[in-house]
DNA sequence: TGTACATCAGTGAACGCGCGTTCACTGATGTAC
DNA sequence: TGTACATCAGTGAACGCGCGTTCACTGATGTAC
């Protein structure tokens, strides 16, 4: 049928642009984002450094799709690792999993982690595209908050005392309560901050063994976000 | 004498020495370290591009210098807002004037505090020089932990549970304590997370408020880290 | 104090490089009748 | 089913650019006697 034909264009066309963004990947992984090159691309898909000029419109784009493409995937992992506590009532191990699986994909993908969450790209402006993706970490951890708080309690904290967007609070983290929320937005801010200074260096010198750290430093936010009853 | 001339020539080079860091201090607060050039900081300090390998072997070079320069400048600032605290025995004030000033100088310079605690720069390895600059802001906050604890409590935790390096929780943190030393570190970082976060911009949406977000932070850190009585 | 030589700061041209992006083109694939 | 035209993917040459770094040089400053 017609349709089957225009499908073999597209196909191809879709096949094409995974192979761009495969090679944009491991560009990334290998030399980091400041570095990333279109040209070099091209190279490494095997094409001239024009033709990818049909699928992406611009280096910015490139970057924009690996953002997107990066927060999905630890968004996924995140995900995966929540969803493999068997125990959905233990919201403590649910935790941890998730704050052990974002260090471990941080570790995994370092160039990549650090494109998310590290120094902005001077003059790239992260396109709305980006904002949902990049929700998906905070949203697990926002679940499991509600899941502990919601409705089950009075409300705790002065309301805007905390600084937080009072939208969030009234929303994602609904029934929380002000203080509890403002506190599981400062463990979600920790937990990168954690990983950061382990990925760029920062814990040589203080931290022997960053597993064990780390670890530790779970125990620690596990009591303070208030999911033991 | 002999020694005024020889030192005519050893000021002006000293002045120019200034100049050019000055000059790519300026640079780099407007582009951002991945877009510095030697050549555009020859251009602003009104030289040809040459002329500044007199004073700097290589563009490695130059963004070490910005990086120890930028450690001090921190550091200075830090230990500025620390001493500015009229009653010493008030460590919770002192800690409280630190991660200000930390927030404060970050925000006052924010590609250079990119520099220093965003991503790596890839293909640059920091030289030993940075090192000791690097660690002003942290031995601030453990002389707050020393002054505390030192000889007036027995050592909590137990040794190497808390992942850090035996020899710091010996020295630097001696007779705070395995557990408490190991929450201090965890706290340190803490900070840097939550300036990160707001500067990278992974707050919009859930912040609103940022000073006031981070003064409670601040508030949680007091508690947690075992200043007041 | 005066002269001969050595050191140093700064110049300007040049090197080779890789980059992002554009453009006119060719040949293959898809569409309408 | 066959033909005429339109769309699309990919090419290769070219654009202009700014970069880091080197090098032979000039003129000024410093040093030794």
């Amino acid at each position: 049928m017609a349709s089957t034909a225009a499908t073999v264009r597209a196909d191809a066309r879709h096949a094409m642009s995974e192979a761009i963004l495969d090679a944009a990947r491991r560009q990334l992984a290998e030399v980091g984002a400041p570095a990333l090159s279109v040209r070099a691309v091209a190279r490494e898909v095997g094409m001239a450094s024009s033709a990818i000029y049909r699928y992406v419109s611009s280096r910015d784009e490139l970057l924009t799709m690996l953002i997107v493409d990066g927060y999905d995937r630890l968004g996924e992992s995140v995900e995966a690792a929540d969803r493999a506590v068997v125990d959905r009532e233990d919201l403590v191990a649910r935790f941890r999993a998730i704050g052990r699986s974002i260090r471990a994909w941080a570790i995994a993908n370092p160039h990549l982690y650090a494109l998310l969450y590290g120094s902005p790209v001077p003059g790239y402006v992260a396109p709305e595209t980006t904002v949902a993706p990049a929700t998906r970490v905070s949203l697990a951890l926002a679940t499991l908050l509600r899941e502990r708080f919601s409705g089950v309690s009075e409300d705790v904290g002065v309301p805007g005392a905390s600084g937080l967007q009072a939208e969030l609070v009234a929303t994602i983290l609904h029934g929380v309560g002000e203080e509890r929320a403002r506190r599981g937005v400062e463990i979600w801010a920790e937990i990168f901050g954690l990983v950061s200074f382990e990925l760029f260096g920062h814990f040589v010198g203080s931290v022997a063994d960053g597993d064990r750290f780390f670890e530790a430093s779970l125990d620690d936010m596990v009591k303070r976000i208030g999911l033991l009853d």
